[in-house]
DNA sequence: CTTGTACATGTCCATTCGTACATGTCACTC
DNA sequence: GAGTGACATGTACGAATGGACATGTACAAG
């Protein structure tokens, strides 16, 4: 449950309200961690019954502001500590990628090309920001910084896709004129040998 | 929900039970669709209630072998065809980074290090995979080069977050020395310019 | 002075997910 | 013949997620 930890996180660099969070969680982590505002209503008022943050202000339209304790700088940090990093990240794109065989070699070649430009695209964007950051549009504090460098993930992740969508679409590995036919083994019982083990 | 898809992508490759197809999930999509198999016992239910697979054979210990039906060929196939692909991908190791500010430089810098280790070992590991299937060690069959064209993506991804990994460290962007200080924001209120709103 | 829009906070519900627990089979070894 | 480990299938439950619905406030344009 990272979720809790985004907000700590977020929250830890002053403080702010349900609505400011639920923007920034779909603004800046959008991608990487998807979070609507009733989830995030929810866990601020766990995170405030945990004494991990506690009420700030109250603002104008019924408007209400969080701001971390100690307690819950000391949890960010101790999450932040801990090693265990898990790295599995969930892409349907990849997992459209293990069944590309179904596909016909023209809608594959599209569906390639679709890809390629929406990742460059991302890309594109991304350095954009990146560049607005190093020329300290947004200040060179300490948090912007971090962002920079998550940005630059997110531009490499966004890159290598591009190129893999383009190399596979080059490739053209299900094409009509390799081994293995297009829309072959269309009947039920296509009696392909399992291959015992890959890894994704 | 993809699960569904998942598998019935798997079963297109050939009649299988629950316990290969977990085993399956794990070991090929384990790191892109994680799925335990109470989930998919469960799945394979109920896509067998919705006629989408059948059962194929019964085998020596309770194993109960499912085969996809013409109707869920053409599932995974509409599904294939769709356009809509979900570009969100849950990184942990994503998510961090934007909090990277509130760790330790040295810690930061040790944590970069274990992070380019693993990325960069995971795709020596894919990469060897790769090797294998480029010389025809598990066939060349339809399903075989799809699975080549998905490896080549988790390949790219996990070279890319290495040298991000690298990067990262080498440009140390949290150094002591840079702007903005390594512990700091300690205390409770870290009167951090809220960055994109203030709050009221 | 009404209407539209952005702000702001929530409830409710159906799925989905993850984990722990429970059960039973078969093959092999000691 | 007892024990171990891989095979094989499930149930149960709590937490997480996503989407729909509901409510109310402030402000600006017309």
């Amino acid at each position: 449950m990272s979720l809790r930890h985004g907000l700590l996180g977020l929250l830890a660099e002053g403080p702010a309200s349900g609505y400011d969070l639920a923007r920034r969680f779909q603004e800046a982590l959008g991608t990487v961690w998807p979070a609507q505002h009733p989830r995030i209503y929810a866990e601020l008022s766990r995170l405030a019954e945990a004494g991990l943050i506690e009420v700030d202000s109250h603002g104008p339209r019924r408007r209400k502001a969080y701001r971390i304790t100690g307690e819950g700088l000391a949890e960010v940090r101790r999450w932040l500590a801990e090693g265990e990093v898990d790295h599995t990240f969930r892409m349907e794109t990849l997992l459209r990628a293990y069944f590309f065989w179904l596909m016909e070699p023209a809608e594959l070649r599209a569906h390639l090309e679709r890809e390629r430009a929406f990742y460059a695209e991302t890309a594109r964007t991304l350095r954009a920001y990146a560049r607005a950051k190093d020329r300290g549009e947004w200040g060179t504090g300490p948090q912007v910084r971090a962002m920079r460098v998550a940005l630059e993930a997110g531009i490499r992740i966004n890159e290598a896709l591009a190129s893999w969508a383009e190399w596979a679409r080059e490739t053209d590995p299900m094409a009509p004129g390799s081994p293995g036919s297009p829309g072959a083994a269309a009947s039920p019982a296509p009696a392909a040998a399992p291959p015992p083990e890959a890894e994704g």
